[in-house]
DNA sequence: GATATTTCATTCATCATACAAAGGCAATTG
DNA sequence: CAATTGCCTTTGTATGATGAATGAAATATC
């Protein structure tokens, strides 16, 4: 897979023209990371060399070094020196990383990350949902609001929807004003895209769940903390029912 | 700030000319990531350009890229082409990535941090704990316990007895199976060992956490969720004294 | 004089090459 | 056959050159 767009003026090395050099730093990690997780490169072996890389994907030794440092900086490689570069057992892959989780995209699924993913949301949304309701600002609740009424309008377009789905919650844990339950905004988002793209089937509980969210905004401007808490378990309840469907519509891991 | 040796040969061995080259990537990244932290490149400020870090560390371009790169990817920095490097505000900062916090090291007061992860595992080691006790295998349980003795053993050793109650945390989290909670523990060990060292006045409270912390392991072991749920609400009271008290103790962040 | 355009210097991005250091393998030697 | 030693491979670091792009200075135009 070479990632340039290959032309390099074939006339001649630059004679007069001069040597095209796109910036291809982040698409040859994106392409390295993709193939790890496609396991075109197996968990546990070892990457092809240095220069081995520098053909396979068309550029020179520093950006393939680079990316290699940028994979090994979120735990996917770890380079041995002189020896080679392993890839690493994903539990050792740093999945909260916004990055990662775009590499892995739909292959979430085959991590066993959304169970998990649910599981923490139980864990972790009731609670900011508690402490929205004491310290959204005004502006945190009309961003959520902003959310909430773009689910609304989003009848029938479930890409706009879970969008706004993602936003929704997104700002909630913003909302929170606690730096941890922010950060994993990242991860809940990858859960929430990937589970509702597989169970479209639940477009008609898009009313339900709007109906929930609503309650939940009005909730926050109360700042009645049981009520938000509430609010937030039957959303996951929702969410639960969401990825039940999605687990039955996908082919299983296990399977593979 | 050089981070080599600097004796460059001057009389040791490999004579005629060989130029002594360590390996100084690791060195010269948490340099860098140190600065960042303590102020010496401020937030939101231009870091000097490549070609003037390379004479403050004493490195060459190569080793200065890679260092930036691995900042970058982890938040701290945001490369615009051609212009400069800047460092990103603290909340782009991946937080939760092991190496970012070693980085800010004893720093993380400054941050408010402490409350929030606090707050954090209120939400999470509950839940944690409950997995635990539905999903922990013998082995899970053991390491636990081992831990535990250890905490048991380390009585007035400070430090022994804070290494001992940051595995047993960790084991905790490991034993719920569930992948978010385990990156987590990162976070919550630095916190916790942070939260321990400055409230060392706090020794007295060892035995009680002790006991709790042994209720933990039998309620494990009897599969008992509620009551390994309440231990670990237990252990959060205490927890939230010791952050009380180590609060107490450091220069109050504003006052900064 | 004010504004729009052009030029230029600065700085990052990439490439290419060279050498050092160290792990792994094989040949050598006892 | 076993232990040592030396070579080869591969990564780590250094260096210089050039392309590319941005911001600001200089120029041209109205």
């Amino acid at each position: 897979m070479i990632v340039q767009e290959q032309d390099e003026r074939s006339g001649g090395p630059d004679g007069e023209g001069g040597v095209r050099r796109p910036r291809v730093q982040k698409n040859v990690t994106r392409a390295i990371a993709s193939d790890i997780c496609a396991d075109v490169f197996p968990i546990g072996g070892f990457l092809p060399t240095e220069n081995e890389l520098c053909l396979r994907y068309g550029v020179s030794r520093t950006v393939i070094r680079e990316s290699l440092k940028i994979l090994e900086s979120k735990g996917l490689v770890r380079g041995r020196s002189r020896v080679g570069t392993v890839v690493c057992p994903k539990e050792e892959w740093n999945i909260l990383d916004q990055q990662v989780l775009e590499w892995i995209g739909p292959r979430i699924f085959e991590l066993d990350l959304l169970t998990c993913v649910l599981d923490a949301r139980r864990a972790i949304e009731p609670f900011a949902a508690e402490f929205a309701a004491e310290r959204a600002t005004v502006q945190d609740v009309a961003e959520i609001e902003r959310a909430w009424e773009r689910m609304r309008d989003a009848a029938g377009d479930l890409e706009a929807f879970t969008q706004a789905d993602v936003a929704f919650h997104a700002a909630l844990l913003k909302a929170s004003h606690n730096q941890i339950f922010m950060q994993l905004a990242s991860i809940i988002q990858a859960a929430l895209e990937f589970s509702l793209h597989a169970s479209n089937e639940a477009a008609a509980a898009c009313d339900e769940a709007v109906e929930i969210h609503k309650r939940l905004v009005e909730a926050l401007r109360l700042r009645d903390k049981t009520a938000a808490r509430e609010c937030s378990l039957q959303m996951l309840d929702l969410a639960a029912r969401d990825l039940a469907i999605a687990v039955k519509n996908h082919p299983a891991p296990s399977g593979a």
